[in-house]
DNA sequence: CCACAACCTGACCATACGGTCAACGAAAAT
DNA sequence: ATTTTCGTTGACCGTATGGTCAGGTTGTGG
């Protein structure tokens, strides 16, 4: 049973704040609790609780539940985009790749949540996300391909199809984060601690950059 | 709207049979309801639909919802342990994770749907199977941490931490049942083919099997 | 000070869903 | 032939949930 949360709203009056602070209050609950009961699952009233606001305050912002869904997975797919600029300025694989499972395991640690959603949401046929697939993610898959290409035939790394090197990237990376309670019970119960998660990196890192041959 | 099914019963008679058919038939249409739409987004009347067979019936060899999800989530995990099986008697790294991966790309195209139910189910903190997690799986991965340290140490492969390998293993695997709608749409929204599949199942086994210095 | 807009919320509603049940049919068992 | 068990099913019920709304309060601009 969550108490409300409520936090001190502090002193700030203005109407854009209030705007902007209940929206992120909200999206925080909702992306937890969509992770953890799935759409279906989750209940607008479970999500009111949680942020510490009434349930009909939630339907002032999102109007629908549809509506703060895709917001939430609106939010990830920006953050996965993000990490994706560590590929670009990147002289070979090792900078290049490195530094993309560097970045993408930071996400699954600081972002599970989002992760999870992220996955649900494909796993049930991106209902809501799929022009992105075939837009911005098309597109991003293509340039990074070419760009693996490049790499291949400069003899940076072995001839590797790149589209299942990214599947690969993609996979073990945010498997941290979507199979983070089953790691978690197979560590004794308990969360990964930093050295774990550094451990995690430099395993992952150390595989896939000496399996396409760049170490 | 699914029209009614039920296929012809044929001349059975046999009271066991019909339970074991009828069971069947609703544990198919389960496993795949559940994959689509989630447990919470999953309706009784969608499973009953698309098994040809009125919403009561279900409940007459399926008391509760949770039953029949416990079942499905239940089968999976079988079927995900017999894959083990060609771990164990190898002679190395490259018969036996080898092996390992072309049964767990194999299970990955054949069962799409139990991959992906087992999937949400550990997302949402494995509410049903967390014993199986807590023994038989945490018992399986002890064994294989041990072998492969063996193989370690009898210099068959690079000393990586065989934990983070069996993850990778887990990940890369299932990725391409449970986001193979990603996957598809990246393929110009076409399924994979035969040889699609040859040739993702070999990129791993090249990446990985190089990547821990087993070639 | 006033008017207007933005924000807030308890009470309410329609619907959909999981589950029940009583009555029935068919096949075994006796 | 009769009883008993197993399978079948339409109709029904209580509840939970997404969403609405009318009447409020608060802050802001004129």
């Amino acid at each position: 049973m969550p108490e409300p949360a409520r936090i001190s709203r502090i002193r700030s009056g203005r109407r854009t704040d209030i705007r902007r602070e209940n929206e992120r209050l909200i999206l925080d609950a909702a992306e937890k609790v969509f992770a953890e009961a799935g759409f279906g699952g989750a209940t607008m009233q479970l999500i009111a609780d949680m942020a510490g606001l009434p349930k009909a305050n939630l339907h002032y912002y999102f109007p629908t539940k549809e509506d703060l869904y895709r917001r939430v997975v609106q939010n990830i797919f920006e953050i996965w985009l993000d990490a994706a600029s560590s590929f670009d300025d990147a002289a070979g694989p090792i900078e290049g790749i490195g530094a993309y499972i560097e970045a993408k395991m930071d996400i699954s640690r600081r972002h599970p949540h989002g992760s999870k959603v992220w996955a649900a949401e494909v796993m049930h046929g991106a209902p809501v996300i799929q022009d992105y697939l075939e837009t911005t993610l098309r597109d991003w898959t293509d340039g990074r391909i070419a760009l693996i290409q490049r790499w291949i035939d400069e003899g940076k790394m072995a001839p590797i199809d790149p589209r299942h090197l990214l599947y690969m990237l993609w996979a073990t990376t945010q498997h941290y984060a979507d199979f983070g309670h089953q790691i978690e019970t197979l560590n004794a119960g308990r969360p990964l601690s930093d050295a774990h998660w550094r451990e995690a990196t430099e395993s992952v890192k150390q595989i896939i950059l000496r399996g396409i041959g760049a170490l």
